[in-house]
DNA sequence: TTGAAAGCGCTAACAT
DNA sequence: ATGTTAGCGCTTTCAA
């Protein structure tokens, strides 16, 4: 394997023509741009990125914070955003934070060590520092999922949480539902907060009594919605239907009852977030407000790349509000 | 953002001094030291990663390809393999194929150029040139799920595809079905020809017929095993239980079952490779012989690290088989 | 059209 | 204990 010296040699000429042909850039004549690119064929050459990078002080990675991507909403996103940053030369690096602050702070100096020109982020609480640094470096972000509220001034890619559970909360409210109760996220996040909120504010509406007990705070993992369900089900006078932050927590939820023999919604109707099922085999179909993740992931992608390459565009922050959309299942 | 040079000036200190405080290396008086780290810290400053490594001509990154990380097998996979590097200062970049030939290769070169230190190679195919031609380049790499015959001379982490094809049809037998079909996955993949093998074996062991139009050749996407469903059931004489390949073929499958209101296993029997339900919520739970892709990550890595830190066991291979296990669902 | 030379940020011999 | 120097592989002025 040799390197653009290698070549120079082999081929006695100069590395910076060799460069220059390989490039294609810069005044070269035919002849020995042929020869260059043969010769670099035949001994597989391949460009030293890290080498480029370093030299143009331009690297081509990006990096994601997600909390989990086994998640298959995190998933898509990062599949959406690295289906547009490929096309455009950009490599992808993942990073788990599993909802874990001290996590997420370390996968930011990871990926800043590594140079990397821009950055999406599904943060994990309100802590503002990391980003704040970010921004100073003048290292583009786009925020997606969890908007903290006390951020101004950055790019995100997110929906309307709060109406979003409003019109959620409707859906059981419309089918007749009185004594609904809500499996919240951390009230830091504001997928947490505002869903919470919207889910509020759907009640005040209706005039229906919002019952302290009937709320009850998960981490949006599965197991807490398990331990949430069965809180609500020890309860004297249970609620007859809930609405969930989010997919795992209803995984978790929905288990429970089908283990307890309960039925949905015959005994608990169930609505949730973000409960996008990919095998088309899940029971009861849950009756969801998506978002599109592989959209998320591709505007969030597009916003940054022209962060990247447009020096002007960095002033100008833009924060798109994608339409989720209802998925009319049977859970309720 | 300052870097040694920058930190160097301002403490009228040498850049090679910086280095070693920062790098707890060399010698170095612990007064210096201490004003040196105080001032990293004072000024945020995050070692150029990109300088480092190729300076030292020893990166800290591996590659991972595979055919679709929305695929919870792979998601997994790639989270086990992720924990494992971290934990030794590693980081991963995740490529994905989509089981196109073609992307694969450009995932290869797009790492290599990255200057990776190893890669975990879930290949599509049988076309070893692309991983001959890593060999010779010294990259150690270890390869995952798929595992192609002609590749003797390296390092693996896969089950008993053959072995496990048996015991699943077994399952079905053992129930007794005798006129048992299959959706099967690529020959040219070890996955989808050993597990076909393994059918047949076990067909053959029992003294059940093999019927070539009970068995149907999909690509491991979902929309095949819809397809080789339907073929299935507008034969006159359809299988009454069969065996597929992997998990999105099962699913696929098994939904076209459900759309025409046919029974699982009541009208048709199916059992399946790697269908494991990370929701709970599949129904009907499918019984499935199941790699555990957290411990294939797991494993791969650290055999991949061993092989980065080892020079000496550059040259001995490993072809780690573990057990996969049963899991007894009610779809037969 | 091509080559020589500087230098990206860092590490590691070598020198002091 | 600290500084000086060279150079990783590449791009990019500046000269020729």
């Amino acid at each position: 394997m040799l390197n653009l010296k290698g070549i120079a040699e082999e081929l006695g000429l100069s590395v910076s023509t060799v460069s220059r042909a390989i490039n294609n850039t810069g005044r070269i004549s035919e002849e020995t741009r042929k020869k260059v690119l043969e010769a670099a064929k035949r001994y597989n050459y391949i460009p030293n990125d890290i080498a480029r990078s370093l030299r143009s002080k331009s690297g081509n990675s990006v990096g994601i914070i997600a909390s989990d991507m086994i998640n298959s909403f995190y998933a898509n996103v990062i599949k959406g955003a690295q289906s547009v940053l490929r096309e455009n030369g950009f490599t992808l690096f993942v990073c788990n934070s599993d909802e874990d602050t001290q996590l997420e702070q370390e996968a930011l100096e990871t990926l800043l060590s590594k140079q990397i020109c821009g950055l999406i982020l599904a943060s994990v609480g309100e802590d503002s520092e990391s980003i704040r640094q970010l921004i100073k470096l003048g290292t583009p972000v786009v925020l997606i999922d969890n908007i903290p509220d006390d951020l101004e001034g950055f790019d995100s890619v997110s929906i309307d949480n709060i109406n979003a559970a409003i019109k959620l909360t409707d859906q059981l409210i419309e089918h007749g539902y009185q004594k609904i109760g809500m499996i919240s996220g951390p009230m830091s996040q504001s997928t947490g907060h505002d869903r919470y909120l919207g889910f509020k504010i759907a009640m005040g509406k209706a005039g229906l009594p919002m019952r302290e007990d009937w709320v009850v705070k998960g981490d949006f993992k599965k197991p807490s919605g398990r331990q949430a369900m069965r809180r609500l089900l020890s309860l004297d006078a249970p609620p007859e239907a809930i609405v969930v932050a989010n997919n795992y927590m209803a995984y978790g939820a929905i288990g429970v009852l089908k283990e307890k023999g309960l039925a949905v919604p015959g005994d608990m109707a169930v609505v949730a977030f973000d409960a996008i099922d990919d095998t088309g085999l899940i029971s009861p179909k849950i009756t969801s407000m998506n978002q599109d993740p592989l959209e998320i992931g591709i505007q969030a992608a597009t916003i940054l790349l022209d962060k990247i390459n447009n020096g002007q565009s960095k002033k100008i922050y833009r924060n798109l509000i994608l339409k989720p959309s209802l998925y009319d299942g049977e859970s309720w």
